[in-house]
DNA sequence: TTCATTACTTACCATAGGTCAATTTTTATA
DNA sequence: TATAAAAATTGACCTATGGTAAGTAATGAA
C-alpha cells in the first residue's frame, strides 16, 4: 500500500469508512506534481483542470481586487486544493492559485474525476463527500467573517495553524482575514503586549 | 407530471439533464409542508432531519451572536433550505431556521435522502450536484464579504432579489450583510439621495 | 379600533480598520 | 557578500461602521 492510499484513507475516513482496496483504487488514479515556491498553478480567467490534494507544502487561492491580491483560502497538508468552482463548472473564473512553499501535490484530472463519478459507486460517493466537506468549510469561513472581529479571526487561525506565520506571508494572511497588512501588523503588535 | 417534478427538473436541469422520469422518481420522495410567518423550523442546538426546497415563500438560516440574531442565508423559491451542515453530519449545530412569510416547502427526510444516495445512481449524482451548488453559493458569499463594502453588497443583493425589501425584515438583511440595522438604514438613506 | 410591541430611522459620539507615506526588516539575487 | 526588491512595521490622519439612546412608523393582538 503506497503513500497516496494512506493519505486518501486518512482524508475520507472521518466521513466514510471503506475497505482499503477502495481507497487504493482511488489512489491509483492520482498523479503527483511538485511546484516551486511562489509558482502559479492556475492563472486568472482560466479553467481549472485538476483537483489537488496537498501532500507536503502549502498554497493559496486568490482573486485580484483593484490593486492587490485577496486570498480566499489557505491550504496545507491533506487539504483539497484548486479552483473547485471552476473545476465543477468547467468555465474560467477570476480565481488563481499559488504555492507558498515548495509543494508536492497529488491530483486527478477533470476527465478522470468525472469518469470516477460516473462509473463507480464509491466514486460518486466520495465526490459528494468532497463537495459536502468543502461546503462546510466555506460556511465556517462565512460565519467567522459575519460574527468575529479581525483580531478574533486571527487568533483562531493561529490556534488552528500555529506555524502559519512561518509558512505564509502576513500580507496574504491579512487579506484572508479581510483586513490590510497594516491592520494585521497593528493587531499582532497589540497581542504581543 | 406534478408540480414537484417540474420544480425539481427546473432546479437540477442547469447542472444535469436527465429524462423526466428521473426527476419524477426523485419528486415522489418529496413531501410537502407549510409554515406560518415567523415560524421556527429548526431550533438552535438540534439536529437537522430534512432537506427542504422552497416552493412558495421565503426563509432564513440564523445563528445567535451575543444579543442578536445573525442571518447567514436568505432563501426564496427554488432554493435549497435547511441547516445543511447539521443534516450532513447528523449532529446539533447552533444554527436555526425561520420562515419570513407563510411558506410552502417540499422536503425529503435524512433517511430517505441517504437511501436515495445509496441505492440509485442518479440519487448519488444529484446529492453531489446539490452539495457542489451549495459550495459555489457559499464561496460567492465569502468573496463578497472579503471584497465588497456593505453598500456594494446591499446594492448587489437588491439587484438579485429586487423584492427582498418587501419580504424580509431589514434587520435581517443587515445582519446578513454583516452590518447593524442602523448602518443599513444610513446606507439606504444615502442611496435614495 | 386601541394599545403594546417590534421594526426602522436619526443623531451623536466612539472605534476598528483603511489610506498614505516613511522606515525598518527580510528575502532574493547578482 | 552586496545590493536590490519585497515584506513588514509604524505613524498620522481619515472613513465606514458600531454603540447608545431617542424618536417615529408599522404591525399584531385584544
Amino acid at each position: 500500500m503506497n503513500e497516496k492510499t494512506i493519505q486518501i484513507k486518512e482524508i475520507f475516513d472521518p466521513y466514510y469508512s471503506a475497505p482499503i482496496e477502495v481507497w487504493d483504487t482511488f489512489a491509483k488514479r492520482l498523479k503527483t506534481a511538485t511546484f516551486n515556491k511562489n509558482e502559479e498553478i492556475k492563472l486568472p480567467n482560466t479553467t481549472e483542470k485538476k483537483l489537488y490534494i496537498i501532500n507536503k507544502g502549502s498554497a493559496g487561492i486568490f482573486l485580484w481586487k483593484e490593486n492587490h491580491p485577496v486570498c480566499i483560502d489557505l491550504c496545507f497538508e491533506n487539504d483539497f486544493f484548486g479552483d473547485y468552482m471552476s473545476l465543477l463548472i468547467q468555465k474560467p473564473t477570476p480565481l488563481y492559485t499559488v504555492c507558498f512553499e515548495e509543494t508536492e501535490m497529488f491530483y486527478i484530472t477533470y476527465s478522470d474525476l468525472m469518469d470516477l463519478y460516473e462509473n463507480s459507486k464509491f466514486g460518486a460517493k466520495i465526490g459528494r463527500i468532497a463537495a459536502e466537506s468543502l461546503f462546510i468549510h466555506k460556511q465556517s469561513q462565512q460565519i467567522e467573517l459575519l460574527t468575529q472581529t479581525a483580531e478574533q479571526r486571527y487568533k483562531y487561525l493561529l490556534s488552528k495553524q500555529p506555524h502559519i506565520i512561518q509558512r505564509v506571508p502576513l500580507k496574504h494572511i491579512a487579506s484572508y482575514l479581510g483586513i490590510t497588512a497594516e491592520s494585521l501588523s497593528r493587531i499582532r503588535k497589540k497581542i504581543v503586549k
